[in-house]
DNA sequence: CTTACATGCAAGTAACAACTTGCACACAAA
DNA sequence: TTTGTGTGCAAGTTGTTACTTGCATGTAAG
């Protein structure tokens, strides 16, 4: 019967998400609770020991499903997967932000924000190396980007989605709109900008008369097919 | 003889960066400035009162020189236009992180956080459409890019100065290496993005055997010359 | 010199936070 | 029934914080 345990962890959650560690009183979570105070005293000793286990047990969360080993429609399943990241990012917004802003003075914190991004970055990183391995990026010489500017890339496409989800609400003019079409048009700038260029069979979708990139030189970059974008 | 105030501002200032509001004891904030806690009180009455200048006395710093009215040179000029706003970003971070982190409890410190982003994006903004309007972007159907996606392109550049001057320090990996190059690859990233064709003086520094994007067409994109990004 | 003002120091108050102790009640397994 | 366990309630302890009051000091202007 620890229905109790986990109504004070979710209540602690949500107090520290909105009030920050010296907000997050024993009273108010115990309220928040619906718990006597002292009960949560009995459960978890002290106040950091309770935020404490709230930090290590929101980290496991992170649902998003990974990108496909085997990219075939790279716009759709990058769009899906940035979708499906801002959701989650959204949902953790307050969290996120308390517990950057604290992680310096209090590190408990930590593993709150932790390796998610870090992962996820990596991830992307992979897809894309994936892509080029398939002769789905231009890589003319003079126009492929280099290692640096593919990490560059990356890190925009990531932190496009991380300060949507953070920062939209506080400056909603900075962004693109309507916010259900934004993480599309990231990931169609994050396409163009690394050279993709569509399958033939993707061909069908581009509107106008002209194909999206010069075609001919098709197989031509793939002189370097295994090397690794970290540099 | 009101040195004792700016001083006791710049203490509070920092002590808040650091600390946060609740964390930013009149005691702590008397001490960093070097001065009787009482002298505060005298001074300005209340802690809100206090912290409310800091918030409106930090917001006028943003010493970044605008991009220029008459582009030039588009990697060289954003290059040390992002430059400049990472600096700066840079040296409020944490500052900066308190603020948003408290904004909805507590929203004096508004100001601080204020228009300084969403102005900033709105210059690049206008950047790209003085970039279009002089032919240095590629506009063909099909290629150029629509407001959606020309707006995010700007949010993109956006997010990346502002997520590498905040967060690169908790998440080194994320971000490309070394830090000093990585305001230059989101600017060439960022420009291969909306299609920017360098005009011909700059091809000389285009290393490789052909041209970054086709000729021709030059000047076909002119049809909406006068028409703004936002949709 | 005197007046005014900024500051420092000592002491205290009221509120609140993190806990503790002691006792009582309920309920379930032995 | 007994025993243990989880919970609630009342009250108190200890430390901190925001803020006040009263008084003494230095210093610069009149």
């Amino acid at each position: 019967m620890q229905e109790n345990r986990t109504r004070i962890l979710e209540a602690a959650a949500r107090v520290y998400a909105q009030h920050g560690y010296r907000g997050a009183t024993t009273r108010r979570i115990a309220d928040e609770a619906g718990v006597n105070e002292i009960t949560l005293f009995r459960h978890f000793g002290t106040k950091s020991a309770l935020l404490d286990c709230v930090a290590h047990e929101c980290g496991i969360v992170e649902n998003v499903p990974p990108l496909p080993s085997d990219p075939v429609h790279p716009e759709r399943e990058l769009t899906a997967w940035v979708q499906a990241r801002m959701d989650h990012l959204r949902s953790m917004r307050q969290l996120l932000l308390q517990a950057m802003s604290e992680l310096q003075e209090r590190p408990d914190m930590g593993p709150c924000v932790g390796h998610g991004p870090v992962d996820a970055a990596n991830q992307l990183r992979d897809y894309v190396v994936r892509l080029r391995r398939r002769g789905l990026l231009d890589t003319r010489d003079g126009t492929g980007l280099r290692p640096l500017e593919l990490n560059a890339a990356v890190a925009m496409l990531m932190n496009a989605s991380f300060g949507d989800a953070i920062s939209r609400p506080m400056m909603p003019e900075m962004f693109p709109s309507p916010q259900s079409k934004a993480a599309g048009a990231y990931v169609r700038v994050f396409l163009r900008a690394i050279g993709h260029r569509p399958a033939d069979s993707d061909l069908t979708v581009v509107r106008g008369s002209e194909p999206t990139l010069v075609r001919g030189a098709t197989r031509k970059g793939r002189h370097t097919p295994s090397k690794s974008i970290t540099e």
